[in-house]
DNA sequence: GTGATTGCAAATCTTTTGCACTAAA
DNA sequence: TTTAGTGCAAAAGATTTGCAATCAC
């Protein structure tokens, strides 16, 4: 099978044994919507009715629970732009977004086209976790 | 009255007037909380608690809407770090911010401690109408 | 089998809204 | 007065949780 997208590809089932989860019918059913094809931005919902449209029978609160699974696996990233909506980037790379926030869609940009020249030290006793940068737009 | 903060200080009366927001006992004393002092980052709930430790009597509901209406006044800044909790940041210039993700707390780093180097330009037809860098840290 | 996973529905949490009441101008 | 603003309680979303049923191993 070939990919239009620069990504490396890997079956849905082997990601899921590699990150230590059982692939169930559900799990592997999301990974393919999630993982076989472009890179891209879901909500719950969104993800939740892609299922629906495509026959795939998954509850609404597995979708929230596998959403979060993957994330903690490092399969996806969560990002947060809208207090209130939780989005989940199939990007786990180094990069930043775009935010239209008319229309509440996601862009990437990729990591070398932002660069964050100084940044000033953590406070004491923490450190750095994430650099997120959310280039917000409007029409 | 001094303050100890390097912050222009303007009596909260003066701060209404000049958005043209009507100055009710309830935004007053929700501006003196906001203003009168040192920057500060808040949420909905966490001004609500403060008002009503401090003997003012607004509910919850007129708490959210004076945080929006100062909001697009101009007079708070409304920041989103955490999907499903909205903060509002009294200072309004250009900066940006560390966010402890374990005590959900928000520091302010002045905006030129971080200078963002390259941004690629706005998706055609969108101009970008904010820029905000996120410092996630964690103990 | 047996322990992990799922679905469902209910609970939770944040935020918004409708509307009668109150207060600022 | 007159109209903006408020409080309350209910509604609306998004997300989580408890638990019995189901499934992968």
């Amino acid at each position: 099978m070939t990919t239009l997208c620069q990504r490396p590809y890997r079956h849905a089932l082997d990601r899921l044994r590699a990150s230590g989860l059982r692939p169930t019918r559900q799990r592997l059913a999301l990974a393919k919507l999630l993982f076989d094809g472009c890179d891209r931005h879901v909500t719950a919902e969104s993800l939740h009715s892609e299922a629906s449209t495509s026959d795939i029978q998954v509850s609404l609160a597995t979708v929230y629970n596998t959403l979060h699974q993957f994330t903690e696996a490092g399969l996806l990233r969560e990002i947060v732009v809208d207090a209130g909506r939780s989005y989940f980037d199939t990007n786990v790379s180094d990069h930043h977004h775009f935010f239209h926030e008319r229309t509440g869609s996601l862009t990437d940009i990729p990591g070398a086209e932002v660069v964050v020249a100084q940044l000033p030290p953590a406070p004491a006793g923490t450190k750095i976790r994430r650099v997120d940068v959310i280039v917000r737009i409007q029409d």
